[in-house]
RNA sequence: GGGCAAAUUCCAGAGUGGCCAAAUGGGGCAGACUGUAAAUCUGCUGUCUUUCGACUUCGGUGGUUCGAAUCCAUCUUUGCCCA
């Protein structure tokens, strides 16, 4: 059987290192999964694998989306399916590595078939949010789907809107679309994930910030000025360059943002982690432990 | 040396006799998560208690009052102004 080693981790634990090393392990290619790295140009702010590293193995996933670009978990659901299906047979033990654990669940178990919402639908959804306010939103999805309207998080605009416009377009009810169900793989998965004392990962998150900044992170960010309402410029470490490139912050300001939202976005993966029962922890030094792990858990 | 102003819960900052464990924001902590998720949203944040509730707190001390973060006296500290 096939196997899939999927490493996991909060931001700047040491995920990049230990996927290198289970790669030349295992001499596989690596695909990222990570939601951010996967646009061109972000390479200092989303601290992407340096060329060098990019070089020893190939990396699927990697700087090949324009920061306009549509995407979504399900499309890479899709997508690296397809990629595994094409590569097991020259390497039956693949490494998945990165940390959008939404992109990571919707591989390893899948994730609904949803229609993709079509440009009008959202548009139109968007104005109405804008002119008439959330209440009136919610209100609507009371009348078209009071089932989904029960459990929903009513006051969280984009899931309201988003299950409207699935109402509007398809004509049926957001909740006929969620199954729920847990999809079977064809491959045997094998969760790592990388843990650090907290203080210790803060320390690391807080020293990362100062070398992007000591490597061109503001020029970086400057070149994605005219694209900075794209959802994928609406990240750590490129959000608040804006505001200080717009005046509002000054740059040592903007540089704590940094550190300080770079934190409570490990904190929620790791909230994340916690329901996750089948991830083996280990520290990123235990190399060795890692890859005796996943000898021994490869079917 | 004289005058004025201020000291509030981790921080900033409301509160000027009971409705105050004390608004609001920040920070911190926890959580949710099915379509651009590094996004978006939620809850908690004096102590003890499952709840009801009890107890301690608003620079120190001492008063006034049935009752004080709020009033009075005094002390300390800080800021500003005049010397």
């Amino acid at each position: 059987m096939n196997n899939l080693v999927v490493l996991i981790g909060p931001t700047a634990v040491g995920k990049t290192a230990t996927s290198l090393s289970i790669a030349r392990h295992f001499g596989c290619p690596i695909i990222s999964a990570d939601s951010r790295q996967m646009y061109k140009g972000l390479e200092i702010g989303t601290a992407m694998p340096a060329k060098e590293e990019l070089a020893l193995h190939k990396h699927y996933f990697v700087g090949q989306l324009s920061p306009g670009d549509y995407y979504s978990a399900a499309r890479y659901e899709e997508e690296v399916l397809a990629l595994l299906e094409k590569e097991f047979p020259s390497h039956p033990t693949m490494l998945l590595s990165g940390g959008s654990m939404m992109y990571i669940d919707a591989v390893c178990k899948g994730i609904d078939d949803i229609p993709t919402v079509d440009d009008e639908t959202r548009a139109m959804i968007i104005d109405k949010y804008e002119r008439e306010g959330l209440e009136q939103l919610s209100a609507e999805l009371k009348l078209l789907d009071p089932e989904y309207y029960s459990e929903a998080d009513i006051k969280n605009p984009k899931r309201v809107m988003h299950a409207l416009e699935i109402c509007y377009m398809t004509g049926k009810t957001y909740t006929s679309f969620r199954k729920r169900e847990k999809k079977k793989r064809p491959f045997n998965i094998i969760k790592i994930g990388l843990q650090r004392e907290r203080e210790e990962l803060y320390e690391r998150i807080n020293r990362r910030v100062d070398e992007m900044i000591a490597n061109g992170l503001v020029d970086e960010v400057k070149k994605f000025l005219p694209l900075r309402n794209h959802n994928s410029l609406n990240t750590v470490g490129y959000k608040e360059i804006f505001k200080y490139l717009d005046g509002e912050w000054t740059l040592p300001f903007a540089i704590e943002k940094i550190k300080q939202n770079t934190r409570i976005y490990s904190r929620k993966q790791v909230t994340w982690y916690r329901k996750d029962s089948d991830i083996a922890w280990f520290h990123p030094d235990d190399a060795t432990g890692i890859i005796k792990h996943i000898e021994s858990q490869i079917a």
